[in-house]
DNA sequence: CTACGAGTTCAAGTCGACTTTAAGTCAAAG
DNA sequence: CTTTGACTTAAAGTCGACTTGAACTCGTAG
C-alpha cells in the first residue's frame, strides 16, 4: 500500500502518517523507489494508534504503550495500566464540563442591566463561599 | 489596586492581565507613575471575564459578549445568545469523552498476546460496522 | 548611595498534533 | 520530450492562551 492509501483507509493526511513515523510511533516502512510501502503489520500498528487516540491517549502515551514496558509485556497489562490514569482523567474532564453546563444555566438567569452588574453579582457569590 | 493585587484576587498572573488588556477584553486602566491602577469597574469586568472562562467561553467569545452586540443590548440577551451555541458544544464534548470511556472499557477486555493482534481485532470490528 | 522589588515594554517562546511550504525526484501518460 | 501527479525532505507555520526573557524605570528601605 502507498502512503495515500493508508491515509484514505484511516482518514488521515499523508503528512500525519509521516509525522507519526518521525516521532517514532510508526516504524519506518520498506521503500520502493524511495517511496514508503506499507504492509499489514504497519496497518495493524496504525489501527492500534488510532484506537488509542479515540480513547483519549496522547501520542506521548501511545509511545509509552509501545515502548514504556518491559519487552514481552502482554497488551492487556499495558492497556490496563494506562487506562487507570486515563479513566480518572476522563472523569475529571467530564465533571469540569458538567460544571460548565451548570454555570451556563446560572448565567442564563441573569437579570442585570449592564455587564458591570453581572461582575458585582459574581463577586458577591464568590465571597459567600 | 495594583496589578499584582488584582492578579492575587483572581488567581491570575500579572502577565495574563496585561495580555487581556492587550487583546482588548480589559480596558486600559488609569496609570500612576506609568503603573496600572485598577478600580472597581475593572474588577467587575474581570469577574465577568473569569466567569465566562469558567463557563467554557474562549477569549474570542468573551470579546463577542462585550462588543458583538448593539450597544445597550442587555446582558441576559447577550448571555442567552452565546449560551445556545455553547451548551450544544459542551454536550458534544461530554459525549465524546463518554465515548472515550466506553472505548477504554472495551480495550480493557483485550486478551491479545501482541499489540499487532490488537490492531487486527480493531480492524475486524471496524469492518463489521 | 545603592540595592531591592515591583512595575514597564516588546518580542519571542511554549504546548500538542499536525499542516504547510518550498524545492526536488520519479514513473507513467500524452 | 514534457507534463502531470504522487511522492520525497527539512524547516517553518498554525492554533489559543498565555508565559518568559531582556532591558529598562521607579519609589523606598537600609
Amino acid at each position: 500500500m502507498a502512503i495515500s492509501d493508508v491515509a484514505r483507509v484511516f482518514g488521515l493526511r499523508t503528512s500525519a502518517i509521516r509525522y507519526y513515523e518521525q516521532i517514532g510511533i510508526l516504524p519506518p516502512p520498506i521503500r520502493k523507489n524511495g517511496r514508503r510501502r506499507y504492509d499489514d503489520s504497519a496497518i495493524f500498528r496504525l489501527a492500534v494508534v488510532q484506537r488509542a487516540r479515540e480513547t483519549g491517549f496522547t501520542l506521548e502515551e501511545i509511545r509509552e504503550l509501545f515502548f514504556g514496558f518491559a519487552e514481552g509485556t502482554p497488551p492487556p497489562k499495558r492497556w490496563h495500566q494506562l487506562s487507570q490514569r486515563k479513566v480518572a482523567e476522563l472523569r475529571e474532564r467530564i465533571k469540569r464540563l458538567q460544571l460548565m453546563e451548570t454555570l451556563l444555566k446560572r448565567v442564563e438567569e441573569c437579570r442585570c442591566d449592564a455587564l458591570d452588574q453581572c461582575g458585582e453579582r459574581i463577586l458577591r457569590q464568590r465571597r459567600k463561599k
